[in-house]
DNA sequence: ATATAATGTGAATTGTGAATCACAATTCTT
DNA sequence: AAGAATTGTGATTCACAATTCACATTATAT
């Protein structure tokens, strides 16, 4: 009972996905080739007509959370040109994002990226600093058309902005889950927007 | 040539410490029994004199940071009894101390907590969450003085205060340590205050 | 001092998982 | 339809690391 013989380039795109998913079931350390060739339905074996190595499915896997991430910014682009909204809507998005893929965060801060092999840390830093690039330009929008304060320094605001999500995803997965994410949306949403934004929302509380 | 005889509860110190180093080293990944009993000297089978398991080792490795966390707050506590200094002194001091132990985000993130035993996520949720506490009731006594706007939220306040940390360090990590934390603290300090402080401090920009 | 407990050692065991390889089945080319 | 290329399979190899164990050595108690 022999799997369908199926293109390398399809295959390949099976097994970035299924690798993703059992790190989302099982973290970084769980990914192992028997269980990704399981999950696609081949033998472990004939997962190296697709890949070299299990690093190589690891990379592809990071060039998959980039997509993600990147088409999360665009999606927000299209729906609102107000810069403040589109913050407000990248964050709530890129938490729900970060909630159905456990695996984001497990890879960005797993053992094999910080200790891997340069290149791959490199790749992920492109990714970080390439999705800070997409807030900082949201936020210099917002300091040209006056709706945010002149003397927010963007690359700041950026960093903060990923401070509302890091540990707000971190504290979740370590709750068990029990870690409020939609009130701290709630909360802390007004408290950075009173912070970089020129005028206090109509409703001041 | 065989190493000294020494008491359990000295070893387990010498062997918790030695784990904490290799994990600055290789990560939680790069952690094993033959490289901590190298570097305390003694062969790794002695190793399972002291304590039953590698899991168990770990646990004290956790119970360490925790140690060193909480240090930090009563440190600052003392240094000080502005609650708005004490927050920015254990900024500072907190990053300083990532810094130098790049283990202790490896631990917190690593697969072992996320997936490990649901006993350790809890012990690394308390750990996140006691330290919460004490910069929420930093920001608690600011409120009662006056100094802290009383609109804000503590609970959220502070995981915001985590949230100026967290991505400056994974960034700094990922960069291979060119980030400039430096200019982040100088940065976001004076971003984050104004966020909370009732007054604008002294000099305006 | 001697028995007993505690600690250290090297060898052996066990498990795990990545990677390789010769061969089989399938698809593609012409 | 024959031959070449692609994809799939099972057995096997290899390295690595945790753990156990019988025995040696040192410290402690009486």
């Amino acid at each position: 009972m022999a799997a369908p013989k199926t293109q390398t380039l399809e295959r390949q795109e099976q097994i970035t996905q299924a690798a993703l998913d059992l790190i989302n079931d099982q973290g970084v350390s769980g990914l192992n080739i028997a269980g990704i060739a399981r999950r696609v339905g081949i033998v472990p074996s004939a997962l190296y007509r697709h890949f070299v190595s299990k690093d190589a499915v690891l990379d592809a896997v990071l060039d998959l959370i980039r997509q993600r991430l990147l088409d999360n910014v665009a999606h927000v682009r299209k729906k609102t040109p107000v810069p403040l909204n589109q913050l407000k809507l990248l964050f709530t998005r890129h938490i729900v994002m970060l909630r159905e893929n456990r695996a984001i965060p497990h890879v960005v801060f797993s053992d094999a990226v910080y200790n891997g092999q340069p290149d791959r840390k490199a790749k992920v830093a492109q990714i970080i600093t390439s999705y800070l690039k997409e807030v900082e330009f949201i936020i210099e929008s917002g300091r040209q058309d006056g709706t945010i304060h002149k003397e927010v320094v963007p690359a700041t605001a950026a960093v903060m902005f990923l401070g509302m999500i890091m540990p707000a995803v971190v504290l979740w997965n370590v709750s068990q889950t029990k870690f409020d994410m939609t009130a701290h949306i709630n909360t802390a949403w007004p408290a950075y927007e009173r912070s970089i934004a020129v005028q206090i929302p109509k409703e001041a509380s």
